[in-house]
DNA sequence: ACAATAATAGTAATGATTACTATAAAGAAT
DNA sequence: ATTCTTTATAGTAATCATTACTATTATTGT
């Protein structure tokens, strides 16, 4: 994989926010540093990135991938409502003596895992109250 | 929701099998059964039927969302090569205390969570090691 | 049985993602 | 540094899963 400008600036995009954006958004981001760029590049260098473990792909819900510039495991927690995604922070080390086990059991050679907690985020919360007054 | 026809085979096909089928492998199963549904039908239905909580919709990887006929929280694990779901037989109580947790510590109010494992199947296993030779 | 209304089949439209192609840039070899 | 080989890019077209639309049909409460 070569070193483009491209990717370079799309991977320190990605790495300064926290708000797991979609391509789309990503590519806006990009914009303003690259005006030329394309989308079908941002594309593909979210693709190639997240093959080479620089970034995460959550295949969360919704019609759009999101992407995480954050390659390490953590968790989230997506609002049901609004789609928003945020980081959680929780220790790890709970559920990696599971992945033992599921290799055991089901004959997977596993090689991570994906926790996400769904619900209302605080804003939607106050948007629940509203209507039901 | 009205009790049709469609919306019960819809539901009894998911809930035969195990193999987390995509909305158009359950329209091909469906038609068995109704050869004039249509794959509209079959859509909105799954949908209507993952609102209702009977049924649970995978936003696992890859472009398709894949439905599972068994709405009681269970794990699942994907194969990273062919895509393929199968269900953990895990106990979920362990995972039931950290959703207080992310609650207090994310303002959320947290209604489930999901936990995948990443890997390869036995099968692709296989597919690995021959071509490694 | 009738009326009100939700659901369906069939089709068209949408929208995220991928594919294609000529040109440009990166890295290796000279 | 220059040339060469190959990968990546921009711009555009194509794909494909999903959603929206509409006239007709089916369900359910009265």
């Amino acid at each position: 994989m070569r070193t483009t400008r491209q990717r370079q600036v799309i991977l320190e995009e990605l790495r300064k926010v926290t708000s797991h954006p979609t391509a789309d958004e990503v590519y806006e981001m990009v914009r303003k540093r690259l005006p030329h760029i394309s989308l079908g590049t941002v594309y593909r260098n979210l693709e190639l990135l997240s093959a080479a473990g620089e970034i995460q792909t959550l295949g969360l819900a919704g019609t759009q991938k999101r992407f995480d510039g954050n390659p390490a495991n953590h968790y989230h927690a997506r609002c049901l409502k609004c789609g928003r995604v945020i980081d959680l922070d929780l220790p790890v080390k709970a559920l990696n003596g599971l992945e033992d086990a599921v290799a055991e059991t089901s004959g997977f050679k596993v090689v991570g895992h994906r926790l996400k907690f769904l619900g209302l985020c605080p804003r939607c919360q106050k948007e629940e109250q509203k209507q039901d007054r």
